[in-house]
DNA sequence: ACGCGAGGTGTACGGCGTACACCTATAACG
DNA sequence: CGTTATAGGTGTACGCCGTACACCTCGCGT
């Protein structure tokens, strides 16, 4: 029965925009962990080796997931409204809430080994603001540098655990070795700062770190901006004269 | 042949520090990748099931090579001398040094899902050098996560490739590229500005883009110690007061 | 002298990415 | 309308990986 528009609809032919939305949506729901291109082929009810007609090998699986997140990110608007610092505010945190929706993305980005034309393409985006805002050349690419992985919306936490230990005697015994051996350690985890009645250690805010951060540097360039930097004033020269 | 003392001498026994050695001498050699508990191994002269003896399974293989890694770190001097930003700055560039010198550590760091004891050690460490020098402890909080991946002595570099191009006529084409569709990133990959006579693109030095970085953090952070700032003040109160 | 336990071995399983040969349904064309 | 080329899906297989489990074999304390 040829009946290409049967109502359940015959398995509809696989296409790369096919493979690569599938990709993401069982990264989200898997992990990065969890995607393979066996876990793939099951979820599109197909054999693994079909997906080599798509797609070259896992890395260009991985290229074209990273692209596919990348096109999420709201392009900057062509007028720039109220100066670079802002527009490159407002970049950053876009692209940081779109990489938010997909955990794994980070992980894919960071594993790229060249730059994808999509990478390049947010690059060229970010460098735009710098430039078109009248940073020098030299002071957009350290910029570039310093801002780091920040560009792409995300910092990992080194070591940071997943959910804390729930029960009350473990959470009272970690606390006690801390207190021993890791005062200092104790002592920053309690003080989040913001938000004053929040549960003790558990109530640090990612986005309020990631935007300090960001605010850092970006407040920091704009200083050295404003009074004409230039590299061969040393590498420390940012609050010493 | 049950010659027990050849000369070459009867192959000592395992322990876990000598696993854990050659553990980091081979992905010196072999890179993140190049270590398998199979490799590693038949490195040791052994077979791979033995290595379970000795480390529970790869992951604390892993924290145990983190941890050898770490403890080549110098550790800070007891007398403060230079004030606590100096001292932090020593320190980062530090840790920096030890972890080039093991290109993987990165990967394995970035992959501890909790933080080692000697992770720990290591940021209780660089706390007190801040809480010492009389940082409030929620300055000192958010400057730790600003400082971020920092702390650890790396930056990895989003799409940083391995060598370019050589051959001339491959560089000519990617430059061509570049030229039409990211003229910005182009712009900035020649503009490294320190050390004029570098060579054209190629010339970009990690280790100043590292310390311009970190002496943004480090600067912002102390100009906020010094005015006596409090989270209060909002997240983009750097620099606009 | 003996036995016991720490430490090294052998085999095996299930997962991974993917090379390669094969089949098949479609669409172009005489 | 029949033929045929081909894009796309299949099946099998290989060589890696981490590691569970049963086993053997020393060397040491008794």
């Amino acid at each position: 029965m040829p009946e290409p528009e049967h109502p359940a609809g015959r398995r509809p032919r696989l296409t790369r925009e096919r493979v690569l939305e599938e990709a993401v949506a069982l990264a989200d729901e898997a992990g990065f962990d969890g995607l393979s291109m066996r876990t793939l082929a099951d979820r599109l009810g197909v054999v693994p080796m079909a997906l080599y007609k798509h797609v070259r090998d896992k890395e260009a699986l991985l290229d074209g997931m990273v692209e596919t997140v990348l096109a999420e990110v709201p392009p900057p608007p062509d007028e720039p409204g109220a100066g670079w610092k802002a527009a490159a505010r407002t970049r950053v945190l876009d692209t940081r809430r779109a990489l938010q929706r997909h955990p794994w993305a980070w992980r894919a980005l960071e594993t790229r080994p060249a730059p994808t034309p999509a990478m390049l393409d947010h690059m060229e985006a970010m460098l735009r603001i710098l430039r078109g805002g009248g940073v020098s050349p030299q002071l957009t690419h350290h910029a570039m540098h310093a801002l780091g992985s920040r560009i792409w919306g995300f910092t990992q936490e080194v070591g940071a655990s997943g959910p804390p230990p729930t029960d009350p005697d473990e959470i009272a015994a970690v606390m006690a070795a801390m207190a021993a051996r890791w005062p200092a350690v104790l002592e920053s985890a309690m003080s989040a700062g913001h938000d004053p009645d929040t549960t003790v250690g558990a109530g640090c805010d990612d986005d309020f770190e990631f935007a300090f951060a960001l605010d850092l540097i970006l407040d920091g360039t704009e200083a050295l901006d404003a009074r004409g930097w230039t590299p061969w004033e040393g590498v420390a020269a940012g609050a010493e004269g």
